[in-house]
DNA sequence: ATATACAATTATGCATGCATTTATAGACTT
DNA sequence: AAGTCTATAAATGCATGCATAATTGTATAT
């Protein structure tokens, strides 16, 4: 197999990234088995910094880690999928309120040309293109709030966040649907308009979880 | 089939733990270095597991590594502090109204034994005991919520939180007014109020940063 | 044919060693 | 004396090897 070459900073991060992108773009996909040799044969590393970052990825959820045995990547269930929604909804709706407070008009301005490059990505079909840009869309919002702290661990859960959107197989129609509805939260950030911003996030988020 | 892992039985999530309650008791202090070779050799193994343990703890804030240079012990100053408790407040309010949603009266019952264990902790003066008490009871809440990933999320922050706490130095009749807040929230708990409950824990997370 | 026990294979967990980079100390210059 | 440059020392990043636990496959018994 085509070996992989890596450039950057030190190897356990990057192969940390690589793995991340390869799960979260469907190549490795739910339950698929990754042997660290195997994994570190294909980037052409050892094995000592493939198991740091399996290890990490391990901890952010997208892999599941039986002790002596062996590693896979996680499969969301039903259930779990609505406990993350839950939660990152409350942290999205923490984040825009303090983002409401505190950002400025340039802070605006970036969102709106994220929502717009979203939008075109998901009208193209560019399916990974525009979860990438949906993510980036609603961290940009934690990224300016003025809590750092809030933003970190939004993206960490993001992972998880963009696995479920993975497995869910939406129809283009409906993602376009829902990209839609970045408009309207930009436009209640604008006006400053809380109570909106938090209807919008509460349709956005939890589109597919209806009860409670 | 989701299996449950007790067992830590790498000596990584070992000293992972070793090393966490050396910070969290106060014996390992705030900018101290902590090269792997010395400690390897304090706990009698290789650098390999010692290394997965330190990346570990520094995802979760506990140590800053500087890559190719140094590991040293988090300092968190005032205004992170701040952003942690902020998060924490708003984890804990969903938490909270969760638990009274979704909890049985076993669950209070377990509640209020942690309760009183952190309390008398406190008023005998231990007072990492009392610090690893108060993470229990709250930390109990979301455990039994019913959305895990939230407890998940909670767990991580929670070493942070308990290195705020210690490096408040408050006094301990301080301590033990706050601790008495417990009874209030659990009171709030079983009345199933959660507007009283939110309004304690407003008090009880933010004690120390009264604007806003 | 199914189940069980056992051998063989595989993969993980850990230790060790080396190379590279960073930090440190001392000498030299201004 | 202060600052800079150089040489030494130290610590990290990574690779490799080995022992052990776990999985797979096979043979045997029921």
């Amino acid at each position: 197999m085509a070996e992989i070459q890596l450039n950057k900073q030190n190897l356990s991060d990057q192969v940390y990234d690589h793995i991340k992108r390869l799960i979260l773009s469907g190549e490795l996909k739910g339950g698929k088995k990754v042997p660290e040799e195997k994994l570190s044969q294909l980037f052409g590393i050892s094995r000592t910094p493939l198991r740091e970052a399996l290890k990490r990825l391990s901890d952010y959820g997208l892999i599941y880690l039986k002790p002596r045995s062996y590693a896979e990547v996680t499969i969301i269930d039903g259930d779990e999928a609505k406990q993350i929604a839950q939660v990152r909804l409350h942290m999205e709706i923490l984040a825009t309120k303090l983002f409401i407070a505190n950002a400025g008009k340039n802070d605006l301005i970036a969102l709106q040309n994220i929502m717009e490059s979203c939008l075109q990505l998901t009208q193209e079909g560019d399916i990974a293109g525009s979860f990438e840009a949906d993510s980036r869309l609603h961290l940009e919002i934690a990224k300016h709030c003025g809590n750092g702290v809030l933003y970190e661990m939004m993206e960490k859960l993001d992972a998880r966040i963009q696995l479920c959107r993975l497995n869910q197989h939406l129809p283009t129609k409906k993602l376009v649907e829902y990209t839609k509805q970045h408009q309207v939260l930009l436009a209640a950030l604008k006006d400053k308009n809380i109570k909106k911003a938090e209807n919008i996030l509460h349709d956005h988020i939890l589109h597919d979880f209806h009860e409670n």
